[in-house]
DNA sequence: GCGAAGTATTCGCGG
DNA sequence: AATACTTCGC
């Protein structure tokens, strides 16, 4: 332990043991080391707080934040805190209060989202948008785009929904505009010039329907900092101190609303300021100064990229901020010394970062427990197995977590927890507000808050089934953009669309009534129209129960003979439940709040630490929590790294990473679990134990079931525990079957090998890359034995105009020669109908198929 | 316009 | 293997 002891660069004689400069019976820094102390206690216009996993750096962040609060350095209205999550965010305004009671009022605690919903809000009208404008989710976002794809066409290039959407996301996250990419793009490239047509589209419908996606949340507010400074200005001067945990995940778009928030206010700014500025508010140049800004990261816990998050951002941190102070906290007060070590040998074998290593007075703890299934459904029993055995001996349930690489893994494991009778909660996932009957009843509160939401609108059109179809909805669309008028006065004038059956018009104007009763009541203006009523709004739960008594969903769900019914009409029962509740924690909130909080809940917001169940969750939702007891399941190679990261730049390292954050969740125990098979679409494929795992010194894994133990379908060879393995030296080994060997190094055990010596042994690598070369070689014979035709290349082809006509001979890259047996489809969507002399009938869209006419 | 039946696609992580 | 989307008959 001492060894570690002395990498501790705190203990360093930096502040002369615990309490700096006259700070000794300070309650807010009692009781922290030293780093912790001067991150508590250093003022400057910048602080860059290293944290290393498990460091206490909320306890540092909240003790900072009240410690400025109570030596009135600030008012708590002038501290911006960024978190995560919601759930974050809750629990540090709640940590505040405790250390300073009712005395925090008045902070601005939330996530980037939060507090950008609640600046666009309140400064919406500034800018061509309403304050009740829609948050779209990224479903809303594909709906949308379904449209703008189809009305361009541009399905037959490639274009689906969900990869604009990708495109147009990454885009937004690095502050790029429509406008701004097509100077960027290539004319010349047909497909660019499209993207650009669908990205602008999708700008323009959304600004129609009053509408911002997620991203554009953080980016227009950044857009409204930067047009106006004098919005700006009143928030730059507001936040005096601003605070952002989790800093390595930022994005270039959430960088640069930092940024803007931490500009100083010039003279001619200053000026304009109502209330005027006082004296003491100013510098010797009469400007306002920039905030203080305190960011809080670890780049080796950097897991977002795919999202835009910039890990230069924290890197650089110090050049970007002159006069940025940096403490680093590597004293680790969660995990054990075993799991720490691990934890710092993975994450070791990334080249591109700062050495830091995390230590803990606490001692070594158990070993690390390794396990391999030799499917999924056996990884799924050993974890369902283990927690049993948790439980027995006294950790609860609410204690343990299981994470995973991919949410498709929950289904093997919540069968096994079901048949074990473990209470379990999935989080993430398909979440309650994504359900389809739950969007559904959503879309008509949406609707009524934003009467332009042509998404909202059609949704709830046709939902429940009332006769109103695609042509009734497009008939409406049409009137409704021809008048200018919003879709519910589109509604109340049904009569008038002609093009509509006169029952369905009917229906139509009813349901419009409705919707308009619903947002006067929502508004304030009272159902029953009394003249005199109060302008007090309904509450929610009473606009949602206006809603489904109405339209009378949950009855008609009821009626129906599936059973997955009931359980939808339960979750709108729920939802109502959820909708009252709100109104009890937030009375007089509003419709829009209750809509903005839906829209903005992560995943682990969803945590109930008083659940009682074992949590389930992917190893991203985990990031900032902790358990005493941690799985982490699907420790393969495909899978962790993830098969999709293996190309990209860094992958494997952003992999590692995550790995990382997975592995440092854990208190006291860590289980790190493997298949040897894996079920993937449909049929099952060997997996390989991750590289990950080599990285881990043998010594610290105790394998109850090692790679090389598992054969086949058969089983297991060997279910002993522990069980000393046989010669090879370090204890590795192999076992032999007929058809070739399988060897992998396992620590096998007891088998006391302390050698803790960080490269692979030369057997060892030889026999993993033998099992890699192996499955490499599986693949491709595969691949070339036609079961992956029509690979993706990259390139766009375009046969033009080719003529084909039914009689026709043509040559296929992958299929070699057939002939036309017919033509349908017209236009960019035309498609024939081949047989071919190898491989039979095939479909093949002649515009964008590998296909040559041949001459016969 | 709606449900049933057949067919294509997906399983990468999230606010 | 399971879901999402399309096509077809009423």
């Amino acid at each position: 332990m001492s060894d570690f002891e002395l990498l501790d660069p705190s203990g360093l004689p930096v502040g002369g043991g615990t309490g700096a400069n006259g700070t000794a019976d300070d309650p807010l820094v009692d009781g922290l080391n030293p780093a912790q102390a001067r991150a508590v206690t250093t003022r400057g216009p910048a602080l860059l707080i290293v944290a290393g996993a498990g460091s206490g750096k909320t306890r540092v962040l909240t003790h900072r934040i009240a410690h400025l609060i109570r030596e009135r350095e600030a008012w708590p209205s002038q501290i911006l805190a960024i978190t995560f999550t919601n759930k974050a965010a809750a629990e540090m305004r709640e940590r505040i209060e405790g250390l300073l009671g009712d005395a925090s009022q008045g902070m601005w605690v939330s996530t980037f989202h939060s507090a950008c919903v609640r600046i666009l809000r309140r400064e919406a009208e500034r800018f061509g948008y309403v304050s009740g404008f829609t948050i779209y989710d990224s479903a809303d976002s594909r709906a949308l785009l379904k449209r703008i794809i189809k009305e361009l066409d541009a399905d037959t290039y490639g274009f689906t929904p969900a990869n604009s959407g990708s495109k147009i996301s990454k885009l937004k996250n690095e502050l790029v505009d429509a406008a701004t990419h097509a100077a960027t793009m290539n004319e010349n490239d047909p497909r660019e010039r499209l993207f650009v047509e669908i990205f602008r589209m999708y700008e323009q419908e959304l600004k129609r329907a009053n509408a911002f996606d997620f991203d554009d949340l953080i980016g227009q507010t950044v857009h409204l900092f930067r047009s106006h400074p004098d919005v700006a200005a009143i928030y730059q001067r507001r936040f005096r101190h601003i605070l952002v945990d989790e800093y390595q995940d930022t994005n270039h778009a959430q960088y640069s609303l930092i940024r803007e928030l931490t500009r100083p206010i010039e003279p001619e700014e200053v000026e304009r300021l109502v209330p005027p500025a006082r004296e003491r508010e100013l510098d010797a140049s009469g400007r306002i100064p920039a905030a203080s800004l305190t960011v809080v990261g670890d780049s080796d816990q950097s897991i977002y990229a795919f999202r835009g998050a910039d890990i230069r951002n924290i890197v650089e941190f110090e050049r970007d901020f002159s006069g940025a102070e940096v403490v680093k906290l590597e004293q680790n007060y969660r995990s054990t010394q075993n799991i720490l070590s691990a934890a710092n040998a993975v994450i070791g074998n990334n080249f591109d970062r700062q050495e830091k290593r995390l230590w803990t007075s606490e001692g070594d703890g158990e070993r690390i427990v390794g396990f391999t299934g030799y499917s999924q459904h056996d990884e799924a029993r050993f974890v369902a197995e283990e927690i049993e055995d948790l439980h027995r001996a006294g950790v609860a349930y609410s204690d343990i977590a299981v994470f995973y690489r991919t949410n498709s893994q929950t289904r093997a494991l919540e069968e096994l927890l079901i048949r074990s009778a473990i209470p379990y909660r999935v989080l993430g996932g398909t979440k309650f507000y994504e359900r389809a009957e739950v969007k559904d009843a959503m879309a008509y509160l949406t609707s009524i808050a934003n009467p332009y939401d042509p998404i909202a609108w059609s949704r709830l059109l046709g939902a429940p089934k009332r006769g109103v179809g695609a042509m009734a909805e497009a008939h409406l669309a049409n009137f409704q953009e021809a008048n200018g008028l919003s879709f519910h006065e589109a509604m109340l004038r049904a009569e008038e669309v002609t093009a509509i059956g006169p029952k369905i018009r009917a229906t139509v104007r009813g349901l419009g009534e409705m919707l308009v009763r619903a947002s006067r009541m929502a508004a304030g203006g009272g159902a029953t129209d009394v003249a005199g009523e109060d302008a007090v709004p309904a509450p929610v739960g009473d606009v949602m129960k206006l809603v489904l008594d109405e339209t009378d969903m949950i009855e008609k769900l009821r009626a129906k003979r599936d059973p997955q019914d009931d359980a939808r009409a339960e979750n709108l029962e729920e939802l109502l439940a959820v909708a009252r509740e709100f109104d009890v924690k937030q009375p007089g909130a509003g419709l829009l709040a209750f809509l903005t909080e839906v829209s903005l809940v992560a995943a682990a917001d969803d945590l109930d630490d008083s659940s009682g169940t074992v949590s389930l969750m992917t190893m991203h939702t985990a990031k900032g929590l902790e358990f005493a007891a941690v799985f982490i399941t699907g420790v393969e190679e495909g899978l962790l790294p993830h098969q999709m990261s293996v190309d990209e730049i860094g992958g494997i390292n952003e992999e590692r990473r995550l790995m990382y954050v997975g592995i440092t969740r854990a208190r006291e125990r860590l289980y790190l679990t493997l298949a040897s098979t894996r079920a993937t679409f449909g049929d099952v494929s060997v997996a390989m134990p991750s590289r990950f795992l080599q990285e881990i010194p043998e010594g610290l894994i105790d394998w109850r079931q090692s790679p090389g133990e598992v054969t086949g379908r058969g089983g297991t060879a060997s279910r002993a525990l522990n069980a000393p393995r046989s010669p090879g030296s370090n204890g590795s080994w192999s076992r032999t079957r007929t058809d070739s060997t399988v060897s992998f190094s396992g620590g096998g055990g007891g088998s006391g090998s302390a050698a803790v010596s960080e490269p692979a042994s030369g057997n060892m690598q030889s026999a993993l890359d033998k099992w890699r070369e192996r499955k490499r070689l599986a693949k491709e014979a595969q691949a070339s034995g036609g079961g992956f035709p029509n690979l993706v290349d990259g390139s766009v082809r375009d046969n033009g105009d080719l003529e084909l006509a039914t009689g026709d001979r043509i040559r296929h890259d992958e299929y070699g020669d057939g002939r036309v047996t017919g033509i349908s489809g017209s236009g960019t969507k035309r498609i024939a109908h081949v047989v071919f002399d190898t491989v039979g009938e095939r479909k093949l869209l002649v515009k964008l198929a590998p296909i040559e006419k041949v001459v016969e």
